[in-house]
DNA sequence: TGAACTCTAACGTGGCGTTACTGTCG
DNA sequence: ACGACAGTAACGCCACGTTAGAGTTC
């Protein structure tokens, strides 16, 4: 890290496991924006920014789109800030509804990926 | 179905869960192409063209490109006819090798997404 | 015959990957 | 000062979604 808790995209990149430009075009998009840049425009991200990017990446695998993501950090945020209004409420119900949904069928997948490697695992074996 | 266990598009879309977009992509693309066509042009598919369909459907999952799931049924196809050669069984246990890593990060995903919609439903509970 | 289904062709989209070239940091 | 890292801009790519308009089937 450069200067007090902030780190450059690189380090960010390597201790979230997303890459630059995908950190990039979560800034483009103000999905994730870093907290500051440097006199000459390199992005710096604080603890917090990492949490966050951390957060987007594991709401990919339930496949919401970016821009639903992003309705969901701005959800947590009033949350923290001012509170949640009941429409507020809805919308985050639907985001946990359509998760458990994404879950439901990343196990069906899981477990049919499993055969799947099974057979292909006998195809190669028998064939030796 | 139309003729003798031949069924079209629609049909196989219901039957299968890919949309006729897809499968006409995967046709397209020759990863799943209809045995047959009606006169007029209509695309025919037989029960083996469905099950190569559903096949496909499954190893989606997994990350695999369509180009690297029309190499897996070619190779299965081989298999069943002229057999494999040395090369052909390292490339397929590469599939396997790398299909059960996919596994495993799914079932990484899975466990973080489990807790990221806990999460989410004591946001939604505790400002309630 | 007509309602429902299918066809091809072609452009649009999301989520980045990949140059290409310039500028910044330690 | 120099090598590693970062910046913007813009085009490329995959796997389809989405019209649009014409033809086919039962």
């Amino acid at each position: 890290m450069t200067i007090e808790g902030k780190f450059q995209i690189g380090e960010v990149a390597d201790a979230v496991g997303l890459s630059i430009r995908t950190i990039r075009h979560y800034d483009e998009l103000g999905v994730v924006e870093p907290s500051g840049r440097t006199a000459g425009g390199f992005r710096l991200y604080t603890d917090a920014d990492v949490a966050r990017l951390q957060f987007v990446k594991r709401l990919k695998p339930m496949q919401f789109s970016l821009e639903e993501i992003h309705e969901v950090l701005h959800l947590l945020d009033r949350r923290a800030e001012v509170g949640l209004e009941p429409s507020d409420i809805e919308r985050l119900e639907w985001f946990v509804a359509t998760g458990q949904a994404r879950c439901d069928v990343l196990r069906t997948q899981l477990a049919e990926s499993e055969r799947v490697v099974e057979r292909l695992r006998s195809a190669a074996a028998v064939a030796s």
